[in-house]
DNA sequence: GTAGGTGCAAAATCTTTGCATGGTA
DNA sequence: TACCATGCAAAGATTTTGCACCTAC
């Protein structure tokens, strides 16, 4: 047992059993270009292999987040939308008509959150930029 | 009929009926300082009148929103909170520790957010920024 | 072998909606 | 009076949980 992804590898690391479900929604993941949710996981997992219920697909999200290899979304009201946490920091823009997301990065923008926080006496520990644009012509 | 607040001229403006549930929640949400959920509307506006329904709050909160009076915000995932949205842009900064709001502005992130946004492609319609943060001690 | 994980179904939480009734303009 | 709005309860949507069985280590 030697062929272990970087993510099997962090499940491991935190002391947690490998698993055929995990397995399978670790590289349902790391596949994914998109920003899946829960039930868009499930749908993908029942393709490789058809027991695996929804309840697990909940309870690995929860596991794989605290464990820091995913990265749960709340975009504006709908289910929780998930992606692979091991790429660089980035933030979202949704486009409002598509819904796609497309993702960008901005230091500046950070580093002025940064300054904001410790103005106010706080030190930031996560953050959550959203845009929600529509495309121009 | 005259004593109408900014609130309730806004309801009125929009051609909708300025009814009893109506401007006991829009008081509600302006003597609230806080970021209350529809529970929490709905249990300040039982105390004022106890035939209002939960489901009133939701109906009332909608159109609201729609009408551009209140913002409706989905911080991590829990129940949405509203405020009124009468007072100039800010966003927040969430204290994981208590579930205090902070509430802050910054231009320059604002700058920075539409100057992103266009390199895009996008013109921007509305906005996210949340920080969550712990006290420094 | 044992603790942790899974599947299933029930429940919890948050929000919306159908329908008969009521109140505003 | 004509609609719009409300209350109630039921249904929807999303997520969590109790419990018996299973399996990775």
């Amino acid at each position: 047992m030697n062929e272990l992804s970087r993510y099997e590898r962090q499940i491991k690391q935190a002391g947690l059993r490998l698993t055929a479900p995990r397995r399978i929604i670790l590289r349902i993941l790391e596949q994914s270009g998109d920003h899946p949710d829960a039930a868009e996981i499930f749908q993908r997992a029942a393709k490789m292999d058809a027991r695996i219920s929804l309840a697990t697909v909940y309870r690995t999200m929860k596991v794989l987040e605290e464990t820091g290899a995913v990265e749960r979304h709340a975009f504006q009201g709908g289910p929780a939308r998930f992606e692979q946490a091991d790429r660089e920091h980035h933030d979202h823009l949704i486009d409002i008509e598509t819904g796609a997301v497309v993702e960008f990065t901005s230091p500046r923008i950070e580093e002025l959150q940064r300054a904001i926080a410790e103005e106010l006496g706080y030190e930031i520990v996560d953050h959550r930029l959203e845009l929600y644009g529509r495309k121009m012509t």
